[in-house]
DNA sequence: AATAATTTCAACCGCACAGGA
DNA sequence: CTCCTGTGCGGTTGAAATTAT
């Protein structure tokens, strides 16, 4: 392959960037503007490809980004996004302002771990209980995240509990409506209510194709986009 | 306090696709 | 039409950080 060639061919650097190939990456992007990587990389002078340069300023150096812990409202972005697109990562992170689909792909990843690991049972009943509390920690403790006692998921419960609170592609994919976070309406939050259910209408009995889906998601007027 | 287990996340890899020669 | 190059995407890996025992 001719990435590999270039890697061992040109002995370019790989793992860890260093603050200084940072500064320097960061300098020639702002110069070239973030297309033509292999040229870029050449030029630059840097020992690394022009994929792995792409990659550090997509998902580290890029501005704008958020490197923090997740809100309420992204987390449910990601499941809703995820139970309509699957692991179309990028096009969920173009909902996500300043987050990456190298992020959130991380993000699920270590979510659906826990999830598998408790669905299919191959877990010792101190792990399960670990997980339970943890998962229930990570949901109801966010900031934001006020759930009142009659509504909140009975963690203590069966596995059925758990599978309630992520949903599953054999439920209802609104079974997990907004309604059931029983949170404050954010505009923000209006806003999502409002753009999943009209696109549950759309959607029903629809196969997305990537024609449709651009039109469809009309990204000149992203979710967070408040005006 | 030490060690083991688990989680997180940056980075790499292979594949697919688009566009140009 | 075919080949080559650059780019984007999704899956995977592994080191570092964190948490549990």
């Amino acid at each position: 392959m001719a990435y590999q060639a270039a890697v061992e061919g040109q002995k370019l650097r790989k793992g860890p960037w260093l603050e200084e190939e940072d500064e320097r990456l960061t300098m020639y992007v702002k110069l070239k503007g973030d297309q033509r990587w292999e040229t870029l990389a050449k030029e630059s002078g840097l020992m690394r490809s022009g994929r792995s340069c792409r990659l550090r300023w997509l998902n580290y150096l890029r501005p704008n980004l958020k490197h923090g812990h997740i809100t309420a409202d992204e987390e449910k972005i990601i499941v809703k996004l995820h139970e309509l697109w699957g692991n179309k990562w990028s096009k969920i992170a173009q909902m996500l302002p300043g987050r990456t689909d190298n992020w959130i792909k991380n993000y699920w990843r270590s979510h659906l771990v826990k999830k598998a690991q408790i669905q299919d049972g191959a877990v010792s009943a101190r792990n399960l209980q670990s997980a339970l509390n943890k998962a229930q920690q990570d949901f109801f403790l966010q900031e934001g995240n006020k759930i009142t006692a009659d509504k909140k998921y009975n963690f203590d419960q069966d596995h059925e509990s758990v599978e309630n609170l992520w949903g599953t592609k054999e439920t209802n994919s609104y079974d997990l409506g907004l309604s059931e976070f029983a949170l404050p309406s954010s505009p923000y939050e209006t806003r999502l209510s409002d753009w999943i259910s009209e696109l549950s209408s759309e959607q029903s009995g629809i196969t997305w194709t990537p024609d449709h889906d651009s039109d469809a998601w009309g990204c000149s007027s992203p979710l967070w986009d408040m005006n």
